[in-house]
RNA sequence: GGGGCCGUAGCUCAAUUGGUUAGAGCACCGGACUGUCGAUCCGGAGGUUGCGGGUUCGACUCCCGUCGGCCUCGCCA
């Protein structure tokens, strides 16, 4: 039964040589008196032909006569001798197409019921019937690959780490609940009756104590879990590099970060900048509107505060008044938009929290559209000079709070940046983000909340700024992105239990209740913490990423669908009640469907 | 929790203003064919139009509800 090539292996160097291929059918041609076969395993399609028989040959009429039974996906083990094709008889569609295997032998190994779809690369069969026949949507050629190259990615991550000294550690999926940041996977505990583990968001803790305990440089290729709504670039278990480094500041796990993504975009053939631009957060917000800039194209925000703040349009100098922000965005030839495209546009901002949109297009030297009239020469001359704006252009405003003047006009940009295609497809524009704000204040909660997390250190010269300043203190944190998406981030931490403590009760966390919550890791910065930081990459959109997928579950052996089930499996489920009993739980109430 | 799109044969889709027997391609079954390569040709079978209710002489089509999928805002690093 053993095969001697795989599907994908064979070329005009091979020719004369006895093969036994093993795969499945993806097509036959049945002529009459020739049958053709194309064999399909992972590795790729490699044609089979089976010749009419001489007809005293009563053995080689049996295996015509399978041959010319098989169909899609059936499984067959084939055997015979490599020949070229004939120069009028090559297939270049194929990297086997100038070769194919003249059939001696032909064992079935299975059949296959006809298959809901065809795994081909035609067609677009529906997301659900494609989960739910997983098995069969692995043998697209683009799916198997996808995970051929995450494998690859991974086994990359390994080497370069495994070369700089890294130790790869695991780290407990049964964990501690912490709620901070997203939504616990919990999981009851038998032993612990009315006790819950959690999975864990990432190993975040225990790669710190990892670094007290010693074991410095340490990584893995880990899976986190997430209880929170889906994406196209969510789901709610992924997969991140972890790495954690001890006696480091920030350019070292920058470096040491760049150096990964270096060789993991080599090997996907993809191209990665000598050296990776940083931008600090504040100019990320100021020219970007979010803090993962796309980079790939210009058309940058520009502050017209100070320019519209006296005006007579009530929109802008009314924001300005009461502290908000007013934004510009000029998009180049944007005066040949329709109303409809306008409207269109003023919807987005609108889905995105904005009351409107407000826009002038720049004809004859003049503004037309709603703010025009109110716009005096002199301001719409420096906002021609600002924005950068001439004559067939469009100039988008937003005027709002400085958070949402941000979030609408960054979107707006990302919009018109697809929509005008201002950037190759094939690009690939990195950016470090850096100097985050330490905390930031969250309006309804009424308290800070970190935006890394509350592991965060900040600058040293910062550390007072804790008490008198908080929302001015600057993280050692930094952010991995690409094409304005966020791949990565991390983070110096706090490696001190009074600076530690601080951070908590600043966000509002009693000493009680830390004691509580990261008590193990309070006590732990008391015994000789050292000096560490890391960072955690997502593994799985950087593979989405290198091989251009439009979602996570293209990348993912076995995804969740949008509401977190698996079409495959049926999860989740109810369980026995013998389980429950078990557990001591009881469904008090049950699902009204 | 909100918004949008979608659900018709195994798969991908079509079906006029609500109109009489719901069509096509692929797959499947039977047949033909010695060089195809997403083979071709001839024939056949295949449907509770997601589900439930309603309006109507008549519903794939309109209305209400419900289930499911995808995108997205909120949420989430």
């Amino acid at each position: 039964m053993k095969r001697t090539h795989t599907c994908g292996q064979l070329r005009e160097t091979d020719i004369d040589t006895e093969v036994r291929l093993c795969g499945w059918v993806r097509s036959y041609r049945d002529h009459g008196g020739v049958v053709f076969i194309d064999l399909r395993d992972r590795e790729g399609l490699t044609q089979v032909v089976f010749d009419l028989p001489a007809e005293s040959d009563d053995a080689a009429a049996e295996m015509y006569k399978l041959a010319r039974a098989l169909r899609n996906e059936w499984v067959i083990a084939a055997g015979g001798r490599v020949r070229h094709r004939g120069a009028d008889r090559i297939n270049p569609k194929l990297p086997t197409g100038r070769i194919e295997v003249l059939g001696a032998s032909l064992t079935l190994l299975n059949r296959s019921d006809t298959v809901p779809f065809e795994p081909d690369e035609f067609g677009n069969v529906a997301e659900e019937t494609r989960l739910k026949y997983r098995y069969i949507d692995l043998r697209r050629p683009a799916l198997a690959q996808a995970l051929v190259l995450r494998h690859k990615v991974c086994k990359t991550m390994r080497d370069v780490l495994d070369a700089k000294g890294f130790l790869e550690i695991e780290t407990p999926f049964l964990t501690k609940s912490t709620p901070e940041g997203a939504r616990d996977f919990l999981v009851p505990s038998r032993m612990q009756q009315g006790e819950f583990y959690a999975l864990p968001q990432s190993p975040q803790l225990f790669k710190q104590i990892l670094m007290i305990g010693g074991l410095d440089k340490y990584f893995q290729i880990v899976r986190c879990f997430r209880d929170e709504d889906l994406r196209a670039d969510r789901q709610p278990e992924f997969t991140q590099l972890d790495v954690e480094m001890a006696f480091v500041c920030e350019d070292d796990i920058i470096d040491m970060t760049t150096d990964v993504l270096r060789a993991v975009c080599a090997l996907a053939d993809r191209p990665f900048p000598d050296e990776v631009r940083r931008i600090s957060y504040a100019e990320a917000m100021d020219a970007y509107g979010t803090d993962r800039p796309d980079m790939r194209y210009e058309m940058l925000l520009h502050d017209v505060g100070e320019i519209v703040a006296d005006c007579e349009f009530k929109v802008f100098s009314g924001a300005v008044a009461s502290g908000g922000l007013v934004k510009a965005l000029a998009a180049p030839g944007g005066g040949a938009f329709t109303r409809k495209v306008i409207d269109g546009y003023t919807d987005f901002a609108i889905e995105y929290g904005a009351k409107g949109l407000a826009w002038c297009k720049l004809a004859d030297g003049a503004f037309t559209g709603t703010p025009a009239k109110f716009l005096s020469q002199p301001v719409q001359a420096k906002l021609r000079e600002v924005c950068g704006a001439s004559d067939g252009d469009i100039i988008f405003f937003v005027a709002d709070t400085p958070a949402k003047t941000n979030r609408v006009l960054g979107a707006l940009r990302n919009k018109l940046g697809a929509d005008m295609n201002l950037y190759d497809d094939r690009a690939f524009a990195w950016c470090w983000v850096t100097d985050w704000p330490l905390v930031e204040w969250n309006e309804d909660q009424q308290r800070w909340d970190s935006l890394h997390h509350p592991f965060t250190s900040p600058r040293p010269e910062d550390v007072e700024k804790l008490d008198s300043d908080p929302g001015s203190a600057t993280a050692r944190a930094y952010d991995i992105v690409c094409n304005g998406v966020e791949l990565g981030g991390g983070s110096i931490r706090i490696h001190n239990s009074g600076v530690q403590q601080k951070m908590f009760s600043l966000l509002g966390i009693s000493a009680e209740d830390a004691q509580d919550r990261f008590g193990f890791l309070l006590d732990a910065l008391r015994f000789g913490a050292p000096p560490h930081g890391g960072i955690a990459l997502g593994l799985d959109r950087i593979v989405m990423m290198l091989c251009g997928a439009a979602s996570l579950r293209e990348v993912i052996a076995f995804p969740k669908t949008q509401r977190g089930t698996c079409p495959l499996t049926d999860a989740p489920a109810a369980v026995d009640d013998k389980q429950l009993a078990e557990l001591n739980l009881k469904i008090i109430a049950p699902p009204t469907s």
